[in-house]
DNA sequence: AGGAGTATAGAACTAAAGTACTATTTACAA
DNA sequence: TTGTAAATAGTACTTTAGTTCTATACTCCT
């Protein structure tokens, strides 16, 4: 329910005839639907910004379902997958939803199943958006950061005093607190565990 | 190959046949075994601590495969499971998957296909069993608290400074200073951040 | 009744963090 | 060449955090 206006199902299918009873029956469930025939054509329509998730044929003509599916998590889409086919296999299934798929649905299937995999789906879109926004969010800032900017954070997220700080970098104390006012104007915050928070968020301790 | 010492594949299957050939295969290749004929077998069978994995067939007579995941997800269980069955279908597949099973086999198999599924299985028990302990550890310390330096603490974790926080608990800033000296002692730490990692860890400002 | 633990607080102090001002050096681009 | 951004640093100051000492009040358990 929240914000359904930006949310798009998208039903790629080369069957014209499941296309559209599938376009019919979730648009008249207040769904916002784009049928399409091809995976090719998924990937040149222009690319979703917000939630939304997809129903997807196993059997495509040219680039198939699972082929689409790798595609996507390498473009670290936010689109879940809910796999519809005529003539799967356990293997498949299993395939599919360990790379995260939302479901794997045998055609002739029910609709409630499919309205409960979409609702699922979409639910999980929503959440992934949230989450890749604030990354996004958190990385962004913190490439505003020169280097010895970056440095200087990397110390502090791990608690050292500014003194500490200065010996690691064989700086003066003073310059370190002059770092630390760029940061935290730069990031927009004015404690320390917001500093934490924006810097575990984007990563910048683990390896980068 | 980190600590495979105290790592158990345990094999859950009825067919006494079975057992016997995954044992025997298995064990042949460096596992430390321990079959089973039931699901009550194994839930009867004292806790394993450290990392491990389960082979498990989903047609057992009594509790079946899949009831007994669920009794495992209930318990918070870090033995991720390999499920193995005769006559499964996708619907099936697709549950067990779900709920977070490693895999879904077909009998008969082939043995690249288990030993690669008993490593990802231990793989993602060994990350499990740490991030369990990272976060059980962090809790019980947590639990250390008075109610007033838990309080303390998820003031202090939202980056209020000491006279905020006497302000808002309506007590001396003075007062504030001795319940986070406690705390940093109760939680073994000196830093700021120290403490925010703790806390995020045990959850001290989600809900709870 | 006495002791332990918790919560409170004042006074006085040290240490650390943050701010404000000035100032130099380097590097890169207009 | 001039200007800007980055990095450096000293001095001086305020604010915040942390420590030490003493002290009161309440609760719970023995």
């Amino acid at each position: 329910m929240t914000n359904r206006n930006n949310e798009i199902v998208f039903i790629i299918d080369d069957d014209i005839a499941v296309r559209r009873s599938l376009s019919l029956f979730l648009t008249a469930s207040g769904y916002q639907v784009v049928p399409l025939a091809s995976a090719e054509e998924y990937l040149e329509h222009e690319s979703h910004i917000g939630a939304g998730c997809i129903i997807l044929d196993v059997n495509l003509e040219g680039k198939n379902g699972l082929e689409l599916q790798d595609d996507l998590i390498a473009m670290n889409s936010a689109l879940p997958i809910i796999f519809i086919t005529g003539r799967g296999d356990i293997h498949m299934s299993v395939i599919a939803l360990k790379k995260g798929a939302v479901n794997f649905l045998e055609k002739p299937f029910n609709d409630d199943e499919l309205l409960q995999a979409i609702t699922e789906g979409l639910e999980l879109s929503r959440k992934l958006t949230i989450e890749n926004e604030e990354i996004r969010n958190s990385q962004s800032l913190i490439k505003t950061l020169t280097p010895r900017e970056h440095e200087v954070l990397s110390l502090v997220a791990i608690g050292l005093l500014n003194k500490q700080i200065g010996g690691e970098l064989g700086i003066a104390e003073h310059t370190v607190k002059l770092h630390r006012h760029s940061i935290c104007e730069k990031l927009g915050v004015k404690s320390v565990p917001e500093i934490i928070r924006i810097a575990d968020k984007a990563g910048v301790l683990s390896s980068d």
